[in-house]
Formats: structure tokens, C-alpha cells, sequence
RNA sequence: GCCCCCGUAGCUCAAAGGACAGAGCGACGGACUUCUAAUCCGCAGGUUGCGAGUUCGAGUCUCGCCGGGGGCGCCA
């Protein structure tokens, strides 16, 4: 990566200076490079010499001017330049640029990975809704954020794991073979009342009368509570298989579908609540035990286990804290993942300090967890608020989002402004204006390279083979597309460390504009045969960019068209 | 009352403590006999909620206030 590459040699000009005597001995603070706010200053900055001046007792200006005497030659400077009150700017020479096309072409799909994970290997898990009904559009942000970052961390060098954590125990998924039931049996004639606290809708029937054209009216056989057993279980083998159908729809992929009844079967829930009391940190009171959160920073104890004379069903007794300390147990110490990220819509935010304290707890570092709280979306309907309810029945689902708006420009506009706002997602606006949906730029500058590489194809095909003289890329919109692509690793190492997927759509839409400016300055096919070895460069140079379009769509989830 | 997030152009949002705070949409004015006009060019729009502090330097960090969202149960 060029950022680093000047990075380093920021760094060997200040040894160098140092041994020259031209600045004192002193550490060297990590060096780090920005890009300056105007093009004319040059491409890249070292604001260092301003942090240096008491560090090296110079005033900044000469620490800058001594730094950019001493920087070694390397082919991709072009400049080097001081500016007050202490910045050193260099500019990337024109011919390195143009040669980088062939470098990007070289990489293909790989090009803007970056090597910071080193193997290492992280989970991501994300939507993991309950699996009772459709995946609602609260949900679609999640999922979007999730299998974002997920495919950033994968380009970023990590081993990347996408799981669904799935909630088949407690009461939520026992109104789910409640509301079944009730339905199966009304099916086959049966008087049965609908449960006050079951899921209404029209998807419990379907499911039902599915059931019955696979198994008939077996389950009425059994004792009610056994067929609510059976339907349940079925119930939710039934959502997962519906879950995937839409996740897939959304691009999305999971790994692994993680049930949360299993933590309990193996009897790992058990070992942990054991591993907890014997480090002291839980107690019993009034029949119901509790985690003593305040032992570590927080201002609450917790609940791990509901008593007797609250909660009757013993299975429905644990709490969520319950399931999540052996949950983190089994993806950090049992399988040995390095890092587990989660993501949590901010309905969950007061969850976090009380999993962090159970890591510490059953010691485990807490800084293996990386816990992403987004804001919720606040969705309306022409300006006007929508209240939604899976129980009532009453909700807009993924799939209707996709069918209305399309995964494209879904997943764009869900990630698009940072996790840390509270977005606001018009339905009627977000279908009315799917054309102008910034994501329709990107794909189009696509669409337009893959229509001149077709030209070219038809009307002369010579121009696509043989050694392009990538020299005569030198027109300021030609360079600025270049740059632009080169940008894309540091998006990647930016999105990756800091964990935010948004940069990604800002970057696409940066790389697109380039792209359409080039295209208006720049032609590429000619009819003039004198222009021959021009088409050639900006061929490549097209196909370079058609390549790292893709990338960073990909990255999106976001497919990438031939046409529009 | 306590905790988390947010407050930046008319709207939706960017901005690794750095230089004159940027995009899109919307408004206004231009550009298609030329590789896709889902495009391009120009113009207008700002006391970064308010007040202090830290720093050579603050939209960014700290404190206080104001406003909005979310969370604080033996609910899930």
C-alpha cells in the first residue's frame, strides 16, 4: 500500500536526520499520513513535524524542511513540499500512477486486501432474531451492518465466520408452537382458542396447513403441551429454512445456525453458572441467583436464573445473561475463535456492560469482544411514523423491502451513514426514489466501462490484447481515477479496524465520480486510427476501474451489472 | 435520577485531533449529430445546538447546559 510505503519513509528521512545530525535523538511516534483538503497540496500529508516541535525543540517548519530533505528517492514521489505551519505534502508522480493500472489489473479480485488480520480468526454474529416469524426490516440494518463487516474483515486478512445465533429456548419460541398449535388444531376443526401472547400472523397458518399436508393431524394425538413441544421445534426448523431463503435473497450467507437450546443439552449453561459460583461472584436471593455485576464497574447485580415463585417453567427460567456467558465461552474458549463480534440494535445497549463483566469474570479478556451497538431505524411511511409488532402481526418484512426497493440499493442505503446515527428510512421515498439512490452511480459507471470493453470487443478487438503504453495515461482525470482506485486499501484497513462499513459506500460513490469524469474528459474508443495506442492505455486503465468497482461493490453486498 | 447514541448546508449524511468543514438530494443556470444524460459542468447554501476548558491546533477530546432517540424489571 502506498500510504505505507510513504509512511516508512517519513520515518527512515527522521533516522536518517537523526544521524545526520540534523535532529536531535528523541522516539519516534507512530508516523501517520492523511490525505491534504485540497488536490493542489499533493496526496498525501505528515502533519508529524507539528507534534514533533517539543519532542525535537525546533520550530515545526524546520523540522518539515529538514524531514522532506531527508526522505530517500522513490518512484512513486513526484514531489515533496513544505507548507506552514509544519506540514510535509507529497505528490504522487504521474508516470508511478499510470503504472500502477497494470498493478491493479495484476491483482484482479484481490485487489484491496490488506494483510492486518494475519489469519487470525473472528466471528461475526449478526441478525440472530428470533426465529419466529419473517425477518422484519428492523432487522435489515443489522443484517447489513453484519455481513458488511463481515466481508470487510475477510478482504482486511481475517478468517471470517458468520453465525445466527438462534433463540429456540424460552418462552418467545414456546408462543411460537403455542400460536402453531392452535392454528393446526383449528385446521383440523378443532376448537381451540388462539394463546393471548401468540403470533398472529398470517404466516402461523400457512406454516400450519403446511404441517398438516406433510404430517396430518398426528400431533392432535398427543397431550397438548408434548404437540406444543413438537410443533414448536418443527415451527422453527420451518423459520430458519424461511430465514435463509430471504437472507439469500440479501446476499447473506451464515456459516453456522447456533442454537441456543444446545448450550443447555450439552450442559455447558450448567459448567458455567458452576465456574461463576466458584469464583464467588454469584449469589442466591430469594430463590433467584444472581451475578454480582457490581463487583465490576457496573451499578446492578443480574439475574442469571428466575425463581420458582416468579417463572414456573424451569426451562424458561434463565435469563438472556444466562445463555451469553456460555455462549461467549463456547465461540472464544471451546471453538478458540480470536474475536467475537457482535451486532446489537441499541434496544440491547444496556446488555453489554453486563457481558463484558462476565468476561472478566470467567476470565476471559474482555477485548477479545467486540460488541457493535447501532441505532434503530426509524421507519416511516410518507413522514409518518410505522409502529411495528411480529406478535400483532403487524410489520413490513425483508422480503417486502426487497421486493419493493431491491437488495442493491437496501444494503447501500442501510449502510451508508454510520451505525452511531438513528436513521430515518422512508418506505415511500425509499421506493419512489430508488432511482436516485446514490447506489444506481456507482453501478452505472460499472455498466458504462462494461458497454465500451463490449464496443471495443465488436469494433476493434485488437486494441484489448497486446502491451498498453500506460505512459500516455497523463490527463488530470485519467491520474485522479488511478489515485482514487489506489484508495481503496485504506478503506479496507479504515472500515476493518475501526469497524464502520459505512466508509465503504462513500468510497464507491468517490471511485464512481472519478470514473464519470474521465468518461466526459476522456474517450476511449476512436474512430481515428491515430488515437490507437490512447484507446489501448485507457482500456486498461477502464478495465482496471470496472475491476475495482466490482471489489468494492462486493464488499457491499451490492452486485455488479454489465448493463443498465 | 443514572447509562449509551446523536445534534454539521433547506433535507439525508461524511469528515483516523490537523490546513479555507465536504458529498448526495432539493433549489437555480447550463451541456446529448460523439464510447449508456441513471452522466457532466456551473452557482447558491455554515457562528458544526449553546457555554467553558485541554491543545501549537477542536466538528472531533473533557466538563456543564439545551434538544432528540434508546436503555435502566426475578419481561423477552
Amino acid at each position: 500500500m502506498i500510504r505505507q510505503t510513504l509512511t516508512e519513509l517519513v520515518r527512515q528521512a527522521i533516522l536518517d536526520a537523526q544521524a545526520h545530525g540534523d535532529l536531535p535523538a528523541f522516539e519516534i511516534p507512530p508516523v501517520e499520513l492523511a490525505h491534504p483538503p485540497r488536490p493542489e497540496m499533493g496526496d498525501y500529508s505528515a502533519s508529524l513535524p507539528l507534534k514533533l516541535a517539543s519532542l525535537a525543540k525546533r520550530p515545526p517548519m524546520h523540522i518539515a524542511q529538514t524531514i522532506a530533505k531527508h526522505v530517500p528517492p522513490h518512484d512513486a514521489i513526484g514531489k515533496i513540499e513544505t507548507a506552514a505551519p509544519g506540514y510535509v505534502n507529497f505528490t504522487l508522480a504521474p508516470r508511478w500512477l499510470a503504472n500502477q493500472v497494470a498493478a491493479i489489473l495484476d491483482a484482479g479480485a484481490q485487489f484491496g486486501n490488506v494483510n492486518l488480520g494475519d489469519g487470525k480468526r473472528v466471528q461475526v454474529e449478526f441478525v440472530s432474531a428470533n426465529p419466529t416469524g419473517p425477518l422484519t426490516i428492523g432487522s435489515a440494518r443489522n443484517m447489513a451492518i453484519g455481513d458488511t463487516l463481515a466481508r470487510v474483515l475477510e478482504a482486511a486478512g481475517y478468517d471470517v465466520a458468520r453465525e445466527y445465533y438462534v433463540n429456540d429456548a424460552g418462552s418467545q419460541v414456546r408462543h411460537l408452537g403455542a400460536s402453531i398449535y392452535a392454528r393446526y388444531a383449528q385446521e383440523l376443526g378443532r376448537a381451540e382458542a388462539f394463546p393471548e401472547d401468540g403470533y398472529k400472523g398470517e404466516y402461523i397458518g400457512e406454516m400450519a396447513r403446511a404441517i398438516i399436508a406433510r404430517d396430518g393431524d398426528k400431533y392432535l394425538a398427543l397431550e397438548k403441551d408434548a404437540a406444543i413441544r413438537e410443533l414448536k421445534r418443527i415451527g422453527v426448523a420451518m423459520v430458519i429454512e424461511q430465514l435463509k431463503t430471504s437472507l439469500a435473497r440479501a446476499h447473506v450467507e451464515f456459516d453456522t445456525w447456533f442454537s441456543e437450546q444446545s448450550l443447555r443439552d450439552s450442559g455447558l449453561l450448567d459448567e458455567i453458572l458452576k465456574m461463576l459460583a466458584a469464583r464467588g461472584v454469584t449469589y442466591v436471593q430469594d430463590g433467584a441467583l444472581w451475578f454480582r455485576a457490581t463487583e465490576f464497574g457496573l451499578d446492578k447485580d443480574a439475574v442469571l436464573v428466575r425463581s420458582a415463585q416468579v417463572i414456573s417453567d424451569p426451562d424458561e427460567r434463565p435469563t438472556y445473561l444466562a445463555s451469553d456467558l456460555p455462549y461467549l465461552w463456547n465461540k472464544l474458549v471451546v471453538r478458540g475463535f480470536d474475536r467475537a463480534i457482535y451486532i446489537w440494535g441499541a434496544d440491547h445497549q444496556g446488555d453489554v456492560p453486563r457481558v463484558l463483566a462476565g468476561a472478566e469474570a470467567l476470565g476471559v479478556d474482555p477485548k477479545r469482544i467486540h460488541i457493535i451497538v447501532y441505532q434503530l431505524v426509524r421507519l416511516t411511511r410518507g413522514g409518518e411514523k410505522i409502529r411495528m409488532s411480529k406478535r400483532a402481526g403487524e410489520f413490513d418484512t425483508l422480503d417486502d423491502l426487497l421486493d419493493d426497493v431491491g437488495v442493491d440499493a437496501v444494503r447501500y442505503l442501510l449502510i451508508e451513514s454510520s451505525a452511531d446515527v438513528a436513521m430515518d428510512f422512508d418506505l415511500q421515498r425509499a421506493v419512489q426514489q430508488s432511482n436516485e439512490n446514490p447506489v444506481y452511480y456507482v453501478q452505472y459507471a460499472h455498466a458504462r466501462i462494461a458497454s465500451i470493453l463490449r464496443n471495443a470487443a465488436e469494433s476493434a478487438p485488437d486494441l484489448l490484447t497486446g502491451e498498453a503504453n500506460l505512459a500516455l495515461l497523463t490527463h488530470p482525470a485519467e491520474l485522479d481515477l488511478v489515485r482514487q482506485m489506489l484508495k481503496l486499501e485504506e478503506v479496507v484497513e479504515l472500515a476493518a479496524t475501526k469497524m464502520e462499513p459505512h466508509h465503504l459506500p462513500h468510497y464507491a460513490h468517490d471511485l464512481g465520480a472519478a470514473f464519470h469524469q474521465f468518461y466526459k474528459h476522456c474517450r476511449v474508443l476512436s474512430s481515428d486510427a491515430n488515437d490507437a495506442e490512447i484507446s489501448r492505455a485507457r482500456l486498461q486503465l477502464a478495465r482496471a476501474t470496472k475491476n475495482v468497482l466490482a471489489r468494492a461493490l462486493d464488499l457491499m453486498g451490492v452486485s455488479a451489472p454489465e448493463s443498465m
